[in-house]
DNA sequence: TTGGCTGACTATACCGATATACTAACCGCT
DNA sequence: AGCGGTTAGTATATCGGTATAGTCAGCCAA
C-alpha cells in the first residue's frame, strides 16, 4: 500500500492535518513551528510519501482535469489534415491546462456516449468542444452542459447558448485569399470544402468567400463549390470535367493538398494554370510540390486561449461568456501565381 | 449542487446501499425487489442522477485513467510526421482506453516533472510510455514507477526493466526494404535517422540496415549513415555533395519527405536516379509525389495491444511482463524503381 | 486571580459511493 | 416451538486528504 499522510504523522509524532499544512497547504503553514515542519517533512522524505491526487481533488470536489471532445479519431484515413490541425490545438490545449494544473482527457465522441457521460458524471472540471455544432442532438447536449464549457470554431451564441468561443477570423482569411488571387488577376474562383452539412464554420467560410467574390464583382454561382466526400473522389471528376477556373480556396489543407496533387497527375500545371490556396498553413504545406500558399490560424494560442476562457470560467472569474477571434495571415508560397503564368 | 446517492435515496424512501446496488452494481441489484428497484429508477430519474464517478473511483482505489507519456509536443515544427505518427498510435490508444471503460490522458513529458510525478501520485491506474528511454534519468524513473507501465517502441528489458513492451519488427522491416532495394538492383545504399544519440529503435533499425546490407554483399560505412538534424540542413549538404547512393532508406516518414523534396529541388530523379524508402506508411506517403515507398507498421493494432496489455497487468491478468512483436510490411509506391531507370 | 489573547497543535466531520456486517421478517421443516 | 435458510433491506466504516472548530499551554494586563 501507498504511503499516507497518515503514515507521515504517525512518523513525525503530529496529526495528520498538521503534515497536510506542512506538505501541501502553503497558506497554514505559518502555523506550524520551524522545527515541526521540518520533522514532518524529513518523515515524509523518509517514507517516500506521495500525495493522493485522487483523493485531494475528491476532497476539494474537483477533478483538475480538462476533457477535449473532439468529432473523432486523430488519425481519420485520407483526412490527414485532420491530425495535423488537432496536433497544433492540441499542443496549445495541452499547455495551456499544465501551465494551470489541469490535465487533459481526450474524449472521442464517436466512442460511446462520451459527450453525455462527459458532460455530468463529475470527471471533468470543464470541457473543450472541438467539432461540429449544429446537430440537435449536439445543441442539446451543450445546453443541458452542468460544467463550464468553451467552444473552438463554433460560435453558438445564435442558438442562445452560454458558453465562451474561439474563433479565428474568416472574414480576414477567406477576404485576404480571395483578395491575393484577384490581385493576381484570377476571375474564376472555387471553393472547396468537406461534405459536412453541420459544421458550421465551413458555412462560414463559404460565405465569406461568396461575399468577398461579389464585392470584386466576381459571380459564384453552386457549381463554384465543390463538396468532396470522405473518398475524394470529387476532385478527380472535377479536374476530368476540364478546368472551369484558375484558382481554388480550400477550407483545409488536406483537402487543398489532394487538388493539387491531382491536378499534377492530370498535367495541370500548378501554378501556371490553377493556384490554389490551402487554410490551416501547417507545416504539411512546406512538404508538397509546389509547396502550397495557406491562410494560417495561430492554432496553438488559440489552444491555449480556450484553455484559459475555461479556467477562468471554472474559477469564476468570467461570469459572462467571451468571444475571441484570432487573426488569419497568409502564408503566400508557390501554389499561387499570375493567372496563366506557365513557369 | 449536484444530485447524489443520498438524494436518490430519501426520495425512493430507501437507504444509498440499495441505490448504488439497483443503479450501478449489477452484480447485486438481485438483492433488490423489483418494486424497489423500479422506485429507485424512477427517483433518479425525476432528480437527473447523475453518478459521481471520481468518488466512486476513490473509493474502489483507481482512477480508471491511463496516463500516456509521451516525448514532446504533438506539432513539432519541422517534425511534421510526429504527429502524424503519434496520431495513428493515439487512435488505437485511445480506441482500446475506451473499450475497457478507461480514459487517457497526455502528459508530455517536456512539461514540468510529469514523468515523475505522474509515475507515483494515484492518478493513473497505468502508464504508456511512448518515447526513447535510454537517458539515465528515464531509466531511474522507469525503475522507480509505482504502476503498471507499457513501452510502445522501447526494449527494455537488457536494462532489467520489468515492464511489458509493444514493438514492431525492424527485422522484418528494415530487411525487407534492403531486399526490395537489392531486387531492384541497387547496390549503394544509404540509411538516414534524425539525430538522437538515445533514441535506442533508430540504433536498432540502422543495426538491422547494416546487417542486412552485408548479407547481401553491401559494405556500409560511416559516409552511409546519414544524421540529419532539427532543421534538416544535412539534407541539403547531402545532394550537394553529390549523390553518392541510389537509395536510401529513412527511419521514418518525414525525414524521407525531406529527402523526395530536396531532391527535386536539386533536379535529381525520384525514383529514376534516386530511391527513397520511409518508414511507418503513414496516409502522408500518397499526398508526396511521387508517392513514398514506406515500411509499415501497424500502429494503431499496436496502440490498442499496448492498452491490453497494461489493462490486464493493472487486473493482476498478466503476472509477468510480456512483449509483443508485430509484424512490418513494406508499401511499394512509386519512389522505388530499378537502379538508373528514368521515367 | 482572572480574563483575554496568541501560537501551536488536535479532533472531528466530510466529500460520495460502496464493501461489509448486521437485522428483521418470513418460510419450510422437523 | 425451535432451527436453519433465504430475502430484502439497513447501519456503519472506509478510501485519503482537508476545512472547521476546538483544545491547551503560556503570557500579559488589569
Amino acid at each position: 500500500m501507498a504511503v499516507t499522510l497518515r503514515d507521515v504523522a504517525a512518523r513525525a509524532g503530529v496529526s495528520p492535518v498538521v503534515v497536510s499544512r506542512v506538505l501541501h497547504n502553503k497558506a497554514q503553514a505559518i502555523r506550524v513551528s520551524d522545527a515541526t515542519a521540518e520533522r514532518v517533512r524529513q518523515a515524509a522524505e523518509e517514507l517516500g510519501y506521495r500525495c493522493n491526487v485522487a483523493a485531494r481533488n475528491f476532497r476539494a470536489q474537483q477533478t483538475m482535469t480538462i476533457g477535449i471532445l473532439h468529432g473523432s479519431g486523430f488519425a481519420r484515413p485520407k483526412l490527414n489534415e485532420g491530425s495535423r490541425y488537432f496536433a497544433c490545438l492540441m499542443d496549445g490545449l495541452i499547455e495551456g491546462a499544465f501551465r494551470n494544473g489541469y490535465s487533459v482527457t481526450l474524449c472521442p465522441q464517436l466512442l460511446s456516449d462520451a459527450p453525455e457521460s462527459a458532460m455530468g458524471d463529475g470527471r471533468f472540471d470543464g470541457l473543450v468542444w472541438y467539432s461540429s455544432v449544429s446537430s440537435d442532438a449536439n445543441l442539446g447536449a451543450l445546453a443541458r452542459c452542468s460544467v463550464p464549457l468553451v467552444l473552438i470554431h463554433s460560435r453558438t451564441a445564435q442558438f442562445g447558448s452560454r458558453h465562451s468561443a474561439v474563433l479565428c477570423d474568416n472574414e480576414q482569411g477567406i477576404g485576404g485569399a480571395v483578395e491575393h488571387l484577384v490581385e493576381l488577376g484570377h476571375r474564376r474562383l472555387a471553393f472547396a470544402m468537406d461534405v459536412s452539412p453541420l459544421n458550421l464554420e465551413s458555412l462560414d467560410r463559404l460565405a465569406v468567400f461568396r461575399r468577398h467574390c461579389a464585392l470584386h464583382g466576381i459571380e459564384t454561382g453552386d457549381r463554384d463549390v465543390l463538396e468532396v466526400g470522405w473518398d475524394r473522389r470529387e476532385v478527380d471528376s472535377y479536374f476530368r470535367g476540364g478546368l472551369r477556373h484558375t484558382a481554388l480556396i480550400a477550407h483545409n489543407d488536406g483537402l487543398a493538398a489532394e487538388f493539387l496533387n491531382r491536378a499534377k497527375d492530370f498535367d495541370i500545371d500548378v501554378p501556371g494554370q490553377f493556384s490554389i490556396v490551402g487554410f490551416d498553413s501547417t507545416s504539411f504545406c512546406d512538404e508538397l510540390r509546389p509547396t502550397l500558399t495557406s491562410i494560417s490560424q495561430p492554432l496553438r494560442e488559440m489552444g491555449e486561449c480556450a484553455i484559459d476562457f475555461l479556467v477562468r470560467t471554472i474559477q469564476g472569474e468570467l461570469p459572462e461568456p467571451v468571444e475571441q477571434i484570432f487573426p488569419c495571415g497568409l502564408d503566400i508560397r508557390e501554389s499561387t501565381a499570375i493567372v496563366g503564368d506557365r513557369t
